[in-house]
DNA sequence: GCCATTTTTACCGATAACGATAAGAAGTCT
DNA sequence: AGACTTCTTATCGTTATCGGTAAAAATGGC
C-alpha cells in the first residue's frame, strides 16, 4: 500500500462510516453484528489501516443505510472536470 | 463471496471500467503498464470475478481520469423512502 | 484458410484481508 | 478504588487478492 493518495482514501471513507455509525447510535460490536464483519476489523476500517474489498464496503454501506459511493467520494477539487473530458473528448453533456 | 447483491457491485463496477477503458482505446496491456495492476487481473476485475482493494479501485480509476464514486455508483435506488421502514425491521440474525 | 492482437483462464508464490479470540487502553459511572 | 462499556491492538488460521507467467479462447485482418 504506497502510503501516498491512497492512503486519504481509506482514512476518508473510514472517517465517514464512522461518523455514519455514530450518527445512528449504533457500537463497533452492533455494526459487526449487522454486517458480519468483526469489530477488530471493523475499528481498522474506520482508522483507515485496512483495504477493504469493494463487497465489504458495501455491506457496511447496506448496514448504514448509505450508498457505497458517498464512502469513496473525493471531495478535495485538485482535479479540474474538463481533464476528463480534454482526454476523452467528450460530454458536457447534461450542463446545457 | 456471497453472490448476491454484492456480486451485482462488483459486475457493474467491472462493466463501467471496461467502457471507460475502451471509450479510450486502450487494451489491457496498456491499462496495466498504467497502473500497475496485471493483465490478467484486469480482465478478472472487469468481468465482475474478483472482489477488489478500495486502492486497487482507486489506481484504476486514476488511470482512467474518472472518480473512484463513479464506478461503485448505484443507479438502480428504487426506493429511498423505504428504506426507513425496512431499516427497524434489518435482521441482526446473529447465533450467539 | 492462416496469422496477429486481445482477452480469458489456469497455475504459482507472496502478501493481505477477514473472523475469532484475547489482551490492552481509555473513558464513564457509582 | 472497582466494574462496565467501548475501542484498539495483537496473534493465529483460513481464504482471497495480486503480480507473474503461460497457455488457451476469442476477435479481427489479410
Amino acid at each position: 500500500m504506497s502510503d501516498g493518495l491512497e492512503n486519504k482514501l481509506l482514512v476518508d471513507a473510514g472517517r465517514r462510516i464512522r461518523e455514519a455509525r455514530a450518527g445512528q447510535g449504533l457500537s463497533l460490536e452492533q455494526l459487526a453484528r449487522l454486517t458480519g464483519i468483526s469489530a477488530p476489523a471493523l475499528s481498522l476500517i474506520e482508522t483507515g489501516k485496512r483495504d477493504l474489498r469493494l463487497t465489504t464496503l458495501a455491506r457496511i454501506a447496506a448496514a448504514l443505510r448509505i450508498s457505497p459511493d458517498e464512502l469513496v467520494a473525493d471531495k478535495s477539487i485538485d482535479a479540474p472536470n474538463d481533464a476528463r473530458a480534454l482526454a476523452e473528448g467528450y460530454d458536457l453533456g447534461d450542463y446545457q
